[in-house]
RNA sequence: GCGCCCAUAGCUCAGCUGGAUAGAGCGACAGCCUCCGGAGCUGUAGGUCAGAGGUUCGAAUCCUCUUGGGCGCACCA
């Protein structure tokens, strides 16, 4: 069991066995290190129920406590009423042990084993290539999928197409009408076509294929032919760049399926059984406000046409039926509006309000020469991932996107990214790895193996402060990992990793690793072994690369 | 006008769901390579947590209002 989790169990079981009310205890990070690894103010919270001195409290549970004293000090009773926990040495040092047993399992877990969650991300339209924005949805829901997976959970990733509907008839008739200029450059252009250079491209790919063939094809055949094929190059397009950005889907789920079989009329039947569904002025509407919303939405349009709910709520009730215990949506700011209708119609369905978590991320600004640089314009400006990938590279873009939280505003600083100095963090962890590669390769003597952790007395060895620091860095990770999880906030591990890679640095520049003394070299060649280990699998969650050299 | 999000060091941001003296990187300034990788390390300066009320043992964190910024307010997707 995890530290936190005796303490918090131990706790739980100490205030049941009086009577007092369990749901009180927390367990958590003292802010300031010095005081200890783990802290509760559980007295605090009970002297009041109580009426009781919370030192009082404090001083009974941590009498009776009996912790394992290889695993902890004897807790204290700090400030008005604070338990202070100190993990022991010897428990530190054997997380080297611990790490180098386990490499792959040290940041796993299986608390969430037995779960099916789908996290849902990117489902950009197929009408236009990925841009900066869609890149931090790909980011981040390939990173909460990762976590999620790491805590034992059945994970899918998927990618939902708006493949049907009218923009992918504007994107038809867009390209259509640029092949179309290629021969008569006043051809009208649709009032809201696709601006973009890569339509013209298309239109000259599509020409260069099939030569004037299609000027003989009666129009509504000639633009289903370029609806499909503008469709086709741009999704093919989209899966090529979401595989060079490392985030491989496992469903690719087209809209237009919804309309075919069924699923959506189905829906709306369930809808209006329920009385969730009403009909005005021609349309069918959904009784949002009766569920959160702030006024009702439109589900069926007066023409007989869906409007995106139908089959959105058709789709999510799909992934129900195919049995996800939970579902995560990552989507833009400029949807959040969508996200509690959504929430409206599923509870309308009788869905559990937490079955389907959104992950709202705010939108992105580029900086570029100290100055903004407008996205969605026609300049020939980097905005497209593909753009952003060739500029400055996977690991960077990833770290990038994931170091800040999701609802804040962030800026992505272009000439910070391209630089590759001590200025540009995602460098500070990778360099840790490599130098811990470096050192390995150093050594002469084949019998100290860095995957191994030798004896137990010879970790005793580990007792500097700064390797204190560094073992404790490593214990705290798996927590950070499980945090991050349940938070649905990958950029709790880019902060841990940079700490921990901190600490590497510091020891590294305090203490020689490949001393004389064979013992203590033993230790400090696997506690940097351990290091490597937990940089490796910390970064691999968030997928960027363990570099052996740089 | 209504709704959602945001405001913490000069800049970019953390602050673990209400805990103890608010932290880190960058930038600035001053230093460290006969020694395993200097993409590193050490030190200094820098704060009315936008503002005002409230809730309680305790608030950057929760509530209300104000100010400033972003996004959204379609029978578009």
């Amino acid at each position: 069991m995890r530290p936190r989790e005796e303490l918090r169990s131990r706790l739980v079981a100490l205030c049941a066995e009086r009577g007092w009310p369990a749901g009180e205890v927390a367990v958590e990070r003292p802010n300031d290190r010095s005081r200890g690894d783990w802290a509760s103010p559980v007295a605090l919270a009970l002297a009041r129920p109580l009426g009781r001195n919370p030192r009082e409290i404090a001083a009974e549970l941590s009498g009776a406590l009996a912790l394992d004293s290889e695993r902890w000090e004897a807790p204290d009773v700090a400030g008005p009423g604070f338990l202070n926990f100190r993990l022991a040495r010897p428990y530190l040092q054997d997380g080297v042990r611990r790490i180098l047993a386990d490499a792959s399992g040290f940041l796993r877990s299986d608390r969430l084993a037995g779960r099916r969650i789908n996290v849902e991300f990117v489902s950009s339209n197929p009408t236009g290539p990925l841009h900066v924005g869609h890149a931090r949805n790909a980011a981040l829901g390939d990173g909460i999928a990762a976590l999620l997976a790491s805590q034992g959970a059945e994970v899918t990733r998927e990618y939902y197409f708006n493949d049907a509907g009218r923009q992918m008839d504007i994107l038809g008739a867009s390209v259509h009408a640029r092949y179309r200029q290629l021969g008569e450059p006043d051809f009208p252009f649709p009032e809201e076509g696709y601006q973009g250079e890569y339509i013209a491209e298309l239109a000259r790919e599509l020409a260069a294929e099939r030569g004037d063939a299609l000027h003989q094809m009666p129009l509504e055949a000639c633009l289903a032919e370029f609806r499909a094929f503008a469709g086709d190059r741009i999704s093919a397009g989209i899966r090529s760049d979401l595989e060079r950005f490392r985030v491989a889907f496992d469903v690719w789920f087209n809209e237009s399926t919804l309309y075919r079989d069924g699923r959506m009329d189905k829906t709306l039947d369930e809808l209006r059984t329920i009385g969730a569904a009403y009909e005005k002025d021609g349309a069918m509407w959904l009784r949002a406000t009766d569920y959160g919303d702030t006024e009702d939405r439109v589900l069926v349009k007066s023409t007989g046409l869906p409007t995106y709910l139908l089959p959105d709520l058709a789709y999510h009730r799909d992934k129900h039926e195919r049995g996800f215990d939970q579902a995560i949506d990552v989507w833009g700011a400029d949807h959040h509006s969508y996200a509690v209708r959504m929430q409206a119609g599923l509870r309308a369905l009788g869905y559990p309000p937490d079955w389907l978590r959104t992950v709202i991320y705010q939108q992105i600004s580029l900086i570029e020469d100290g100055e903004e640089v407008r996205l969605s314009t026609r300049r020939n400006r980097m905005v497209t991932l593909r753009e952003l990938l060739d500029d400055v590279g996977v690991d960077v873009t990833r770290w990038f996107l994931l170091m800040r939280k999701g609802d804040t505003h962030m800026t992505f600083d272009l000439d910070l990214a391209r630089r590759q100095s001590d200025e540009n963090p995602v460098y500070y962890v990778q360099y840790a790895h490599a130098r811990i590669a470096g050192v390995f390769e150093r050594n002469e003597r084949p019998d100290l193996d860095p995957a191994v952790a030798g004896p137990p007395e010879s970790l005793r060895l580990l007792e500097a402060e700064r390797e204190l620091e560094l073992l404790r860095g490593l214990d705290d990770l798996p927590d950070v990992v499980s945090d991050a999880a349940d938070a649905l906030e990958p950029h709790r591990l880019t902060d841990a990793l940079e700490v921990l890679a901190r600490r590497f640095h510091l020891w590294y520049h305090e203490h020689r690793i490949l001393v004389e003394d064979e013992s203590l070299a033993r230790a400090r060649l696997a506690l940097a072994g351990a290091t490597q280990t937990a940089l490796r699998e910390g970064l691999s969650l968030l997928g960027v690369s363990a570099p052996e050299s740089m």
